[in-house]
DNA sequence: GTACTATATAGGAGTAAATCCTATTTGTCA
DNA sequence: TGACAAATAGGATTTACTCCTATATAGTAC
C-alpha cells in the first residue's frame, strides 16, 4: 500500500508518452522535446521533484534547457493535467491559530484559505502499515477549487 | 459549516492568551512582547495570513518589529503546537504525474514525500454545502510526520 | 518542400519569500 | 540585582521563482 522504488517500464513510458502528445495536441500546445523531455523525466521518479531539482537532471542530457522552461513546463503539465503539485508545498506559508478540528479550501484564484468543518473527516482511520511505518503528526483533508466569488467574476 | 467572518471576544483572546503563556513557560520559551503580539494577532484573524501579511498588520502598533522576527515566530508558534501551515503552502513546488488516485505522506523532516493508496480515502464524500458554494477540483487525504528512516537517526 | 505565424525557449535581469549573520537587548532565574 | 542564555533588529544573502526580450521552432497553409 505504501509504494516505494517505483520504475516504470519502457513499454508504460511510451504508451504514456503518447497521451502526453495526443493531450498536448487536444489542448493545441506544442509538441517540444523539452516538454516530451521534462514529462518522460517526471514519470521515470517517484521522488516528487521540485523544478530545480528536474533542471539539474534534465541538464544532463539537455545541457541547454533553462530553468525558466523547467518552471514553466512543469505548470504547465499541471495545468493541463498530465501532473499534480503535493499538497505541503507551493506559494507562500499561511498560517492558522485556530487548533480545533477543522478543514481548509483554498482558492486557486484568489489564493483566499476558508476554513470549514465536517466531523467526518475527524475521525478518518489510517491503515494500519501506515502508522507503524511513519509517526504521523498531522492528518487533514484538503480541498482546492475556485470559490464562490472567483466564480462569480468569471461570467 | 463553512465558518466565515469569524471575531474573536476578548474574553476568549485573554483565556488564550494565557494559555499560550502557559505553554510558553512548559517549552522553555521567553514571553517576549513580539511573541505574545504575533500570536494575539494571529487569533484576531480569519484570513489565514502569511509572515508578510503579519508583519504588515504589526508595524501599524509595534513600528520596530523585523520582517524576520515574525517569520521565526510564527515557525516557533508552529513548532509549538500553537499554530498550523496550512497545507498547499509552504518550501518549494513538488510535482507528480502520477495522476491515478493516491494520497501523500510528508516527512517534516527530510521532506520526502510517500505516495500510498487506502482505497477508503478515494471516495470520502463532501458536505453538499461545499459542492454548492465551491467549484472543488481537488479533494485529497495529505499526512505529515516522520519517517521511519529519520526516525532511526534521532535514536 | 517552403513560407508563415503563433508559440516556446534560452539566458539574463528582476522580484518575492525566507533565512542567515552579528551586534545588541531582554526575559528568566539564581 | 546581576548573569546569561535566548531573542530581536536590521541588513546581507540565498532560494525559488517570474519576467523580459531576442531568437528559434512546431504546426499549418500553400
Amino acid at each position: 500500500m505504501i509504494k516505494e522504488n517505483y520504475t516504470i517500464n519502457s513499454a508504460e513510458l511510451e504508451k504514456k508518452t503518447e497521451w502526453f502528445i495526443g493531450k498536448c495536441r487536444e489542448k493545441g500546445l506544442k509538441v517540444t522535446p523539452q516538454r516530451l523531455a521534462i514529462y518522460r523525466e517526471l514519470m521515470k521518479t517517484d521522488e516528487h521533484p521540485s523544478a530545480e531539482m528536474m533542471y539539474n537532471k534534465l541538464r544532463q542530457d539537455y545541457p541547454g534547457i533553462s530553468l525558466d522552461t523547467v518552471n514553466r513546463t512543469l505548470i504547465t503539465l499541471h495545468e493541463m493535467g498530465a501532473a499534480n503539485i503535493v499538497e505541503g508545498s507551493g506559494d507562500s506559508k499561511r498560517y492558522d491559530c485556530n487548533m480545533d478540528e477543522h478543514q481548509h479550501f483554498k482558492c486557486i484564484k484568489c489564493k483566499k484559505i476558508y476554513d470549514f468543518h465536517h466531523k467526518p473527516f475527524d475521525d478518518i482511520k489510517l491503515p494500519p502499515n501506515i502508522n507503524k511505518k511513519f509517526k504521523i503528526l498531522r492528518k487533514t483533508v484538503y480541498l482546492e477549487g475556485i470559490c464562490d466569488i472567483c466564480l462569480e467574476e468569471n461570467e
